[in-house]
DNA sequence: GTCATTGCAAACGCTTTGCATCTGT
DNA sequence: ACAGATGCAAAGCGTTTGCAATGAC
């Protein structure tokens, strides 16, 4: 049965989440090696992701808009406030939340346990802005 | 510009969730308002669902498939521990963790501030059956 | 040589959109 | 009557899959 080979794809996907931090889809790792010179096909890109990803070797997350993005599990953890006007982010640890997480988690029964957590905002910036557009336009 | 109707289908889409807790989706919300022999369209009901979330009547997140969930905001809030085998949810509060969102938002400089939070794990009864399948099948 | 892997294109599921019709105000 | 809302069908998007060709072992 399942035999895994090593192929010059296979290396290079991972090679690629080796070289980035944080999250990254498919679609970016594909144009990625695509503009690297690398010939490779999404369609396996996509395959090679899922064997990692059964291989405990990527977490993945869904965005907001629905893509799957992909990340290192070895990378140091941590979560992201965004700002949910302009885009940016913040990146935050909180050793208190993974604990509760686990916690949680185990007091249920719950093993092999993972979370996501994103905090969203209006950074001041932004919140400043939005301020002052009102007050030009009053019935905004 | 913008002026609101009530429609019958509005009214009827929001009446779903007034009489739901937790999380549903679009489709699913379409496919119980036909059951109940209310005519409407499945592009109807992502449109007033959208018009709920822009309300701030409605939260929505994505399920680890993809599919976008929504839920009324005026339930009390808290969190999911979902099992990635069978997908059983539990609702998990942390009071805590609303907190520590909040402060490190404001530590920031972000105004307006909510959060997502999913966590996941294997529950017990998939993790007895994976044990006994793995012995089933050394090899696995 | 065998069989997993590749790559394309077509299929898929969820969501969005164009447009003619309908309806609340 | 006007402007927003509806519903269908078609398009859009990320993702998955069928299948013949390829390449690792």
């Amino acid at each position: 049965m399942g035999q895994i080979r090593n192929t010059r794809q296979r290396t290079a996907v991972a090679a690629v989440f080796d070289e980035l931090d944080g999250f990254h889809s498919a679609q970016e790792v594909h144009a990625r090696l695509r503009a690297a010179g690398d010939g490779i096909g999404l369609s396996t890109v996509y395959r090679a992701v899922q064997a990692l990803v059964d291989d405990g070797e990527l977490d993945s997350i869904r965005t907001d808009s629905g893509e799957a993005v992909y990340r290192r599990c070895s990378t140091q953890h941590h979560h992201h406030l965004v700002c949910r006007n302009c885009g940016r982010t913040v990146e935050v640890e909180g050793p208190a939340v993974e604990r509760w997480a686990d916690r949680v988690a185990a007091e249920h029964g719950f093993t092999d346990v993972s979370h996501t957590l994103e905090i969203f905002g209006t950074c001041t910036t932004c919140s400043q802005a939005r301020a002052a557009s009102a007050a030009a336009q009053p019935a905004g």
